[in-house]
DNA sequence: TTACATACATTCACGTATGTATGTAAATGG
DNA sequence: CCATTTACATACATACGTGAATGTATGTAA
C-alpha cells in the first residue's frame, strides 16, 4: 500500500535513497552521541542496514561525515537565504539565529572542532567545513555581506553578532539535551537593540 | 644538579609531583590531540609514566580530566581575578579575553562538549564543568556581576559579551593550531566600544 | 633491620572499531 | 531470458583502548 511508485525502483533511486537515509542517520548520530561515538556500527544501525551498504556508497565513515555536512549546508543555510535586497540588520539577525539555533547545528560544531583533531577524517572533512565558513564570514563572495559591509560599524557588528551566535550555539551544544541557556532570549534582544542602532542610523 | 632538595623526596612529595604530571600532560593532549584521543595511553606517554602510575592515583581517565579541569579553572581563572571595586566593563573585558583567548581554554571546550557526549565521564567530569561556568554565568555569588548587574543594559551587555568571546574562542579551538581568526581584533574593538558607551554613561 | 604501606611497572583478558574479502539478491541490457 | 553489473549482507583479520591482576621498588615507622 506504501509506495505508489513501489514499481520505478531503479538501481539509482535504492542507490539515493540509501545514501540520504545513511546521511540523515549520521546527523542524528551527530546530535545525540557527539562525534567520538559516532561510528559506522551507530550509523548503520540507527539506519537500519549493515556496513556493507556504507562501505558500497562511501569511501570511509569521514567521506561520509563529510557528505552530511555540506548536506546539512544546503539544507540548513542556504535553501532559506533571505533576499539581500532591502534586508535590516535586525532581520538578518532573526534569520541568522533561527538557523544557527536549529538542533542540527551542534552536529556542525561536532565537526568543526573534532574532525580537526582526527587526522585519518580531516583530509575528508576539512573541505566541506571551509565551504560553511564562508556564509559567516564576510566576503564578496558573500551577498549579505556586501550590503553591510560598505558601513565600516555595520561590518564590525556583522562579524560581532555571528561570534555571539556561535557563542550562544555552543552553549545549547554544551547542554544536556541541547536544551537553550537561560539568559539566551536575553542576549539575543540585546543584539537586535544594537542591530537597530544602525539600521536606523 | 637540578633538584636541591632531592634529599627530602617524601612519600607525599611523590604523590603531588606525580599528579602534577599527568594533570599537565592531560591538558596538553586536549589541547594537542582534543578529547577523544586523550586516551590513558597518550597522557601516559606524554608524562612518562606507565597506566600503573595514573590508575594508582585516580580512579579512572575521566576523574583525571575532571581534576585537571578544575585545576586549569583555578590556575585561568580564579588566580588573576580583578578587584570588583573599580573596575570598568571595558576593563572586564580585556581582563577576561586575556583568560579565555589562552591556549588553555580550547581543552575547556573540548570537555564542555565531549564529555556530554560520554556517558562514562559525564559523572565525573560534569560537577567541575559546573563550577566552571559560574564565573561567567552572573549571580549573586559573582561579584564582578554584582558591580554590573544592577544596571538592565550593563547586565545583558555581560551576557552578551561572555558569549560573542566564547564564540570566538570556538573559533580559535576549531582553527588549525589554535590560531586566531582574522577578524578577531575587530570583533573585540567593537565590543570594546560598545563597553564604553556603559561606562561613560 | 625488620615489617609494612605506598608508588609504581608489567601482563593479560576483554570489548569494540575499522577495513576487506566473499557471498547473494536485485536490477539492467542485449 | 540470460549475462552482467550493481547493491547490499556476512564473515573475518587487525588494531587499539580499558581495566584488573600481579609483581617490584621505594619510602616509613617500630
Amino acid at each position: 500500500m506504501a509506495a505508489t511508485s513501489a514499481r520505478a525502483r531503479t538501481q539509482s533511486d535504492r542507490s539515493s535513497e540509501m545514501q540520504q537515509k545513511l546521511i540523515a542517520a549520521t546527523i542524528q548520530s551527530l546530535i545525540d552521541k557527539g562525534y567520538a561515538r559516532t561510528t559506522a556500527v551507530e550509523v548503520c544501525a540507527r539506519a537500519g542496514v549493515t556496513r556493507g551498504a556504507l562501505f558500497h556508497h562511501f569511501e570511509s565513515l569521514p567521506a561520509l561525515i563529510a557528505v552530511a555536512l555540506s548536506d546539512t549546508y544546503d539544507r540548513l543555510l542556504l535553501g532559506s537565504r533571505p533576499s539581500e535586497a532591502d534586508i535590516t540588520i535586525e532581520q538578518w539577525i532573526t534569520w541568522a539565529w533561527s538557523r544557527v539555533s536549529q538542533r542540527q547545528f551542534k552536529a556542525v560544531i561536532e565537526i568543526w572542532l573534532a574532525s580537526r583533531n582526527d587526522p585519518e577524517s580531516t583530509a575528508d572533512i576539512q573541505p566541506a567545513i571551509e565551504r560553511y565558513k564562508e556564509i559567516f564570514t564576510p566576503s564578496e563572495s558573500n551577498p549579505l555581506y556586501k550590503r553591510f559591509g560598505s558601513d565600516k560599524k555595520a561590518g564590525a557588528f556583522y562579524r560581532l553578532a555571528v561570534e555571539t551566535m556561535l557563542g550562544l550555539a555552543l552553549g545549547r551544544a554544551a547542554n544536556p539535551n541541547g536544551a537553550a541557556l537561560d539568559h539566551e532570549q536575553i542576549v539575543l534582544d540585546q543584539l537586535c537593540a544594537y542591530a537597530r542602532e544602525i539600521d536606523t542610523q
